[in-house]
DNA sequence: CGCACATTTCGAATAGCGACGAACTATGGA
DNA sequence: TCCATAGTTCGTCGCTATTCGAAATGTGCG
């Protein structure tokens, strides 16, 4: 991940409104929810919610398919792994009790980069 | 971690000069680095990125300590772990495949949660 | 004490974000 | 075709963030 995109991502969720919305997505599960309901739960006005959503997407934290007259929006686990992978990138460098968990994410071990942990 | 401070830390971040800041304080490692060296290797004029470095400290995010005439910064693993855990909380209710190794940094396992996975 | 270095604080100008009302588009059913 | 429902887009206004120059603070040394 560039740093453009992980500050893209980083700015849609620095608000609570939207910081609201990916965790209620994330807890949604796989099969998301339709953006009424994200209303309701929130209680934030549809355009707002819309405004906000968008931005959501564009960071690619969220997605969305159209359901008839409804519009789906779900979590994007992936750039979210690959966003937490690049906040901790090179971490070894200091600290191998907090790198050691995060290789996990990353989904290699810090051994096939070389590094001492 | 709390909604608020998790906007916090998200709004520090989400800016490209202190995104890089603390990029570069994690992989300096826990004896972290002074302002001067960082405005050296950044290119950011003094004031700007003692502003920056502010924001960073007061999302908890970043320490300082003085040393001599020198103010050395250092990243808060601590506070950077419970982000990550905050922003997954509660993902096994779908997935089940990132929830596994995002337990391993909140340092719980789902199971102990009563969770399915 | 007086000076130089390292960093912070202050004040002002600029730009971008966020929220709302109103109008618009899209889908499905009678 | 006409209508109701579900969301989005647009334009505007107020607010906050960001940056910079200039001045102030804090520290060590001679």
């Amino acid at each position: 991940m560039e740093t453009t995109s992980a500050v893209t991502a980083l700015s849609a969720l620095a608000h609570e409104g939207r910081l609201g919305i990916f965790r209620l997505l994330v807890r949604a599960g796989p099969e998301g929810l339709p953006a009424g309901e994200i209303a309701r739960t929130t209680g934030v006005l549809p355009n707002t919610l819309s405004s906000n959503l968008n931005i959501l997407s564009a960071s690619g934290l969220v997605a969305s398919r159209r359901e008839g007259r409804s519009i789906i929006y779900t979590a994007t686990y992936e750039q979210m792994r690959d966003l937490l992978t690049f906040l901790m990138e090179d971490c070894c460098a200091g600290n191998a009790t907090i790198c050691a968990p995060l290789a996990v994410i990353a989904g290699q071990s810090c051994a096939a980069e070389g590094r001492s942990c």
